[in-house]
RNA sequence: GGCGGCGUAGCUCAGUGGUAGAGCAGGGGAAUCAUAAUCCCUUGGUCGGCGGUUCAAAUCCGUCCGCCGCUACCA
């Protein structure tokens, strides 16, 4: 069955330096993308920048340049962290491009035909940083009878004119969404929120900005630029070619997932699939939330100074084990912790000791006593074909396991069998088999190459670069490494290369 | 205030009616092929408190305590 998997991250909003968090997200959706391609699906992963707004215009009047110039930098800076992180886009949009502009501006256009746009004004209480409008009842009087916003940020009363979207008509539409496609939103946190959220009612919402100019005009009316959101999730369809339906990208459409932040979560469960069903488009398929990191503890934040840039950590670890930390430490769709000491043990635990060792030892008997060449398979006992079929099971469960962008529960299956590896090879013993039966001691390690082969190959959409060298080391050929070629074994007699060290322990340095 | 989530072994968590589980940490043993890695056994919990339903509750209901999230335009 060759189906189509569209996939996207969240575009980045180019206020601030990419960190943990905006790598979590893309690193959740790389694996997603790489494993469908594994699966033989055909493939579309989007990932980019969210370039308008007020913030990045006076953001860049601060920094003295033009906002052009400003978000080409920030967004080279987001398109650079990507490729440390080996994200496999197939495209990167920017907002500010035309294609993007030119997209967004026919999607208004579609909605606005449709009646489901109206034009009045907006008036209340704005806080330029937090870019929002207050209620009053939110407001905090200080001491010196100075209203606040309640994140602290200073407020004004502004009136201007708007075009408004008809969101309130699309409650029960939304409410029936979420109840006839459980598997719409996720995680379950996440829909419950949406759900009551949308149960208290929905107002009518502002789509467009006078104030400033840093946006996508408004078609048909040049003083409006489009509010940041309308303009922002639109880039899922621009990058399709939207509004050409005929283009080739176009068949990607609807995403299989969004894949997005749990702070972001409304804007996607509750705007998006309004706009999308006012302009008369299909839905996307699925919303998944994932969580946010806390660095040692403490919620990261630039007053604290505690922001990781993942780049520093793959500097330091490696990146498949960076990779492979952010996806297995905690369950995906909850918050989770970064520390060094969490890192640190995973890496060496789970990735040195459990299965690198376990393939060192399995490569260093067979180069030692199979003169390095592939062992025949033959006749196997019960213990190898309960090792072989707990390893025969991964990719489709694995698969059922990314259905429900369960990351965490995925890999946990793999180390399952990593450790049924590890006890299988100390129960046969083929060092001992050496002296005894060295025909079975040949058996026993084509068990492991063949159980290796199959944990290396679901492992590639999680750590792309140590799997690699992994399957070279075990013989698989490039175009073997599908789950489809799961199903043919490798011919004897093939020569390995000298096993090397894939996942080297982490050693601490003496604190000077 | 309203809605929702969580509270299970030292730590991180899984487990939605039928004799309490995993990983890590702790203790004992085996082995020595391997990145001093691995394997086997084991200590440890009145499943937040109280009450109820049931032959039977971590699991359903009520209530209380503690922590957290959401409550409109902010990654």
């Amino acid at each position: 069955m060759t189906s189509r998997f569209y996939v996207t991250t969240p575009i980045y909003y180019v206020n601030g330096a990419p960190h943990i968090g905006h790598a979590y997200t893309s690193v959740a959706a790389d694996v997603l993308a790489r494993f469908h391609r594994l699966s033989g699906h055909e493939v579309f992963f989007l990932t980019g920048t969210d370039e308008h707004g007020q913030k990045v215009e006076q953001a860049a009047q601060n920094a003295g340049i033009a906002p052009q110039l400003f978000t080409d930098r920030i967004s080279a800076d987001f398109r650079d962290m990507a490729d440390v992180m080996a994200i496999s886009y197939d495209d990167f949009i920017r907002t500010t491009e035309p294609r993007h502009i030119k997209s967004a501006q026919a999607l208004w256009q579609k909605v606005a035909e449709n009646g489901a746009i109206y034009s009045g004004a907006y008036e209340g209480w704005y806080a330029l940083r937090d870019e929002c409008f207050y209620g009053e009842d939110e407001l905090v009087t200080g001491a010196d009878g100075v209203k606040t916003a309640p994140t602290g940020a200073p407020v004004e009363w502004v009136k201007e004119p708007s075009y408004f979207f008809k969101l309130s008509e699309y409650q029960d539409r939304l409410l029936e969404l979420y109840e006839k496609n459980p598997e719409f939103l996720g995680p379950n946190s996440t829909r419950r929120e949406i759900i009551s959220f949308v149960k208290q009612g929905l107002r009518d919402l502002s789509v467009s900005r006078t104030s400033f100019k840093w946006g996508v005009p408004v078609p048909g009316d040049e003083d409006h630029v489009m509010y940041v959101w309308f303009d922002a999730l639109a880039n899922y369809l621009s990058a399709l070619d939207y509004p050409d339906m005929s283009a080739e990208k176009a068949a990607f459409w609807p995403a299989s997932l969004h894949l997005v932040g749990k702070d972001i979560a409304r804007f996607h469960a509750v705007y998006w699939p309004a706009f999308l069903m006012a302009a008369g488009i299909e839905l996307p398929e699925k919303i998944f939330a994932n969580g946010w990191w806390t660095v040692e503890g403490q919620k990261m934040s630039k007053s604290l100074g505690n922001v990781v840039d993942p780049r520093e950590l793959v500097k330091e670890f490696g990146l498949d084990s960076v990779r492979f930390f952010l996806l297995r430490e905690v369950p995906f769709g909850g918050d989770s912790d970064l520390s060094r000491k969490s890192m640190i043990m995973r890496n060496n635990i789970e990735l040195a000791n459990d299965l690198g060792n376990l393939c060192q030892r399995t490569l260093s008997l067979v180069a030692r006593n199979c003169g390095g060449v592939v062992p025949e398979r033959r006749v196997l006992t019960d213990e190898d074909k309960q090792l072989l079929g707990q390893a025969s099971l991964l990719p489709q469960l694995l698969s059922d396991r990314m259905a429900a962008c369960a990351l965490t529960d995925a890999l946990e299956d793999v180390w399952k069998v990593i450790r049924a590896g590890n006890a299988y090879i100390d129960h046969q013993a083929p060092w001992a088999l050496r002296k005894t039966d060295e025909e079975r001691m040949k058996d026993v390690l084509r068990v492991l190459l063949d159980t290796l082969r199959s944990i290396a190959t679901v492992l590639q959409p999680f750590m792309p670069q140590s799997m690699e060298k992994m399957l070279v080391q075990l013989g698989v050929n490039e175009n073997e490494r599908s789950f489809a070629a799961l199903e043919v074994l490798l011919p004897a007699g093939r020569s390995l290369p000298a096993p090397q060290g894939i996942f080297p322990r982490y050693v601490e340095q003496e604190a000077g």
